[in-house]
DNA sequence: TATATCTCCTGCGGGC
DNA sequence: TGCCCGCAGGAGATAT
């Protein structure tokens, strides 16, 4: 499931191998893939076709290929099971394929997505807070790996919210990149149980959130990012590998590897959440929102 | 306005 | 063998 890491090891592939690259033809093979970009497939491909890509830029989970002269941005998000393959233009279809680029020079930028909560939309490059970001991404916040990721101003915002510290986690407009995966393995790192209510966190468990969040990402990055199976591969469809140190995510019922206790899944926000009962122990008073 | 829940989608695995 | 159902989950839409 691509989350920040594994979308920064995309990006690192399209950056050494699309840009520079002009886009000479595209096809849509799956309209769900473009339902962002409303005015539809014509307009899309009428607006990158004889474009130069001229960089590859992540915000978040958010990726985008600056276009020249034009100066907008291919906008595009993974989903659950997005892939961004470079591939030489006569490889046969993937399954899954929902869009083609051809770059010339015999190459294929392709768009593969097995689950189709990904896909690509056109949008203009505006600045926001002095970084220049696509419209459609100037909601998101800086993630923890952005050089200019304000740790004190998330700490103020967390505070000043009455919600749970991983729907917080989860909520891209607050902190970016995280999903489900990396939440519980923040929370795990961090010790702090994810229905614990942010306003009743302190700021130094916050800090530690948040510095956790950061280690589990860099950690992951380090090794390529997270795969549990073929739905993630980088730009030249190799699978990372990071699953094999995930502590919590995935390992219900196994051991803790700090204190040995089995990790627990719970339902959360319509999806799964692994913690340990003696690591994490959850809030007293629960959020009487949050069943169980 | 802030927060919570629903919905979209496909493939896999388990149960019958 | 084949059918049905639940599960996985990011983010926008909708509800509270």
């Amino acid at each position: 499931m691509p989350e920040l890491p594994e979308v920064e090891v995309v990006r690192r592939g399209l950056e050494k191998f699309v840009v520079g690259s002009t886009v000479e033809s595209v096809d849509i093979l799956h309209p769900r893939a473009i339902r962002r970009h409303v005015p539809g497939p014509a307009d899309l491909a009428g607006r990158i076709v004889g474009q130069r890509i001229c960089a590859a830029e992540r915000r978040g989970k958010y990726l985008w290929l600056v276009l020249e002269p034009s100066a907008t941005a291919i906008v595009v998000h993974l989903g659950m099971s997005g892939q961004m393959l470079v591939q030489p233009e006569d490889a046969p279809d993937e399954k899954h394929l929902r869009i083609r680029a051809r770059l010339g020079a015999g190459t294929d930028l392709r768009f593969v997505d097995q689950r189709t909560f990904g896909g690509w939309a056109i949008a203009e490059m505006v600045e926001v807070d002095g970084t220049p970001v696509p419209d459609s991404v100037a909601h998101i916040a800086r993630d923890p790996m952005d050089p200019r990721f304000d740790v004190e101003s998330v700490v103020k915002v967390l505070r000043g919210k009455h919600t749970e510290i991983k729907r917080a986690l989860l909520d891209q407009t607050v902190v970016s990149g995280v999903g489900n995966i990396y939440a519980d393995e923040a929370l795990w790192r961090a010790r702090i149980h994810g229905t614990r209510l942010t306003d009743k966190l302190t700021g130094p468990q916050l800090r530690q959130v948040l510095a956790s969040a950061r280690e589990v990402m860099d950690a992951a990055l380090d090794q390529g990012g997270t795969s549990f199976d073929a739905l993630y591969v980088n730009v030249n469809g190799e699978s990372g590998y990071f699953d094999r140190s995930l502590h919590a995510y995935g390992r219900e019922d196994e051991p803790c590897d700090r204190c040995g206790a089995p990790i627990r899944r719970e339902k959360f926000m319509n999806r799964s959440s692994y913690s340990c009962p003696v690591c994490q122990p959850p809030p007293r008073r629960r959020s009487p929102r949050t069943p169980g």
